[in-house]
RNA sequence: GGUACCAUAGCUCAGCUGGUAGAGCAAAGGACUGAAAAUCCUUGUGUCCCUGGUUCGAUUCCGGGUGGUACCA
């Protein structure tokens, strides 16, 4: 794992090729067949040379949940496992490489009707109708929420109604068993050279044809998976709210901060190692165990 | 060469008549259980260009430097 534009796909080729392994993708975004450009998949070559999975395997219409995806991929995993002792997975979403290596709190299906209705009050009502509600409800979970977050705040309440008891007693924070260790890595870099190098990828997403792949997206900007970095700032241009500039600007600095995002949800990681993408990429494999143990 | 104006945070700038400074942006730190490239919280970052002088006290007033900009030659 690793930030955003630190070097994790070509990184997970070479890697991929030296222990046998197909590259299992955790990334929340490169799901989708339509989001190429924008969201960094790996080039054609790079996916011909080693076999690969949740890359653009699903329209954005489908759509994914963090919930779906832990159970598609630990069905994989299974499968995959009867045939490798070590397997690769790469990826920068946090949430999903949670649900992989430790796993989700079974939740109740909620259903679209739920999040809208509750969506509406919270435009029409405000937040301070919605906690009451949750206080009402499920007091625990309650006085732990980030109260100024509405989007906690209508989930736990999705939760609690669809289920008929407090979302805090399902979310229970509880590991799952897994049948496999993980050994985790984070990829990291300066923060300087970081950025640049985000910065001259937009530059290069954008010199690819991202403006005209966003405008193929426009009709779908809704759905979840057209909330991402590199869409939505075009998407505003299209509006004629900014200028091009001021869009290529913006989705620079959105990449930035979404990297420190992700570097602070990963130094949460104990026992994670980290290694400069600067390092040859043989020092890393050197660590790697042989047979799968731990 | 002359004249005028300017020099304060990483950037753009504010700072009334003297009491060592504050906005926006950028940035930094954090949270996170089915929207997670999402969503939310917190926080400032200082030789006030240098140097003399006046003053109890100068970012502020005065002189001289230096650099920049504009105009005139």
């Amino acid at each position: 794992m690793g930030p955003t534009g630190v070097g994790k796909t070509a990184l997970s080729i070479d890697l991929a090729k030296q222990i046998g392994s197909p590259v299992i993708s955790c990334d929340s975004r490169q799901l989708y067949r339509e989001l190429n450009i924008g969201v960094a998949r790996p080039s054609e070559e790079q996916l011909r040379s080693v076999p690969h999975f949740f890359i653009a395997d699903r329209s954005v219409q489908q759509g994914c949940s963090v919930g779906a995806y832990e159970q598609e991929a630990i069905a994989l995993l299974d499968d995959l496992f009867a045939r490798h002792s070590t397997l690769l997975m790469v990826g920068g979403s946090g949430l999903y490489i949670d649900a992989v290596c430790y796993g989700l709190d079974d939740m109740p299906a909620t259903d679209r009707a739920l999040r809208e209705t509750l969506m509406q009050r919270l435009a029409l009502e405000g937040v301070e109708s919605l906690r009451r509600e949750l206080r009402a409800l499920d007091p625990d979970y309650y006085d732990a929420v980030d109260l100024k977050n509405p989007r906690r705040v209508v989930r736990a309440l999705e939760v609690c109604i669809a289920a008929g008891k407090p979302f805090s007693k399902i979310r229970r924070n509880a590991p799952k068993k897994r049948t496999f260790s993980a050994r985790l890595i984070v990829l990291t870099r300066s923060r300087e050279a970081l950025y640049e190098s985000i910065n001259a990828r937009v530059d290069r997403m954008m010199a690819q044809g991202l403006l005209e792949e966003a405008r193929q997206m426009l009709p779908y900007r809704c759905l979840s998976a057209l909330q991402t970095v590199g869409y939505r700032e075009l998407f505003r241009h299209f509006d004629g709210e900014i200028s091009l500039p001021q869009a290529v600007e913006l989705i620079k600095r959105n990449t930035r901060r979404y990297a420190k995002r992700q570097l602070t949800w990963m130094r949460r990681y104990e026992g994670a190692a980290w290694v400069d993408a600067g390092s040859a990429p043989g020092a890393i494999c050197l660590h790697l165990p042989a047979s799968g143990a731990p």
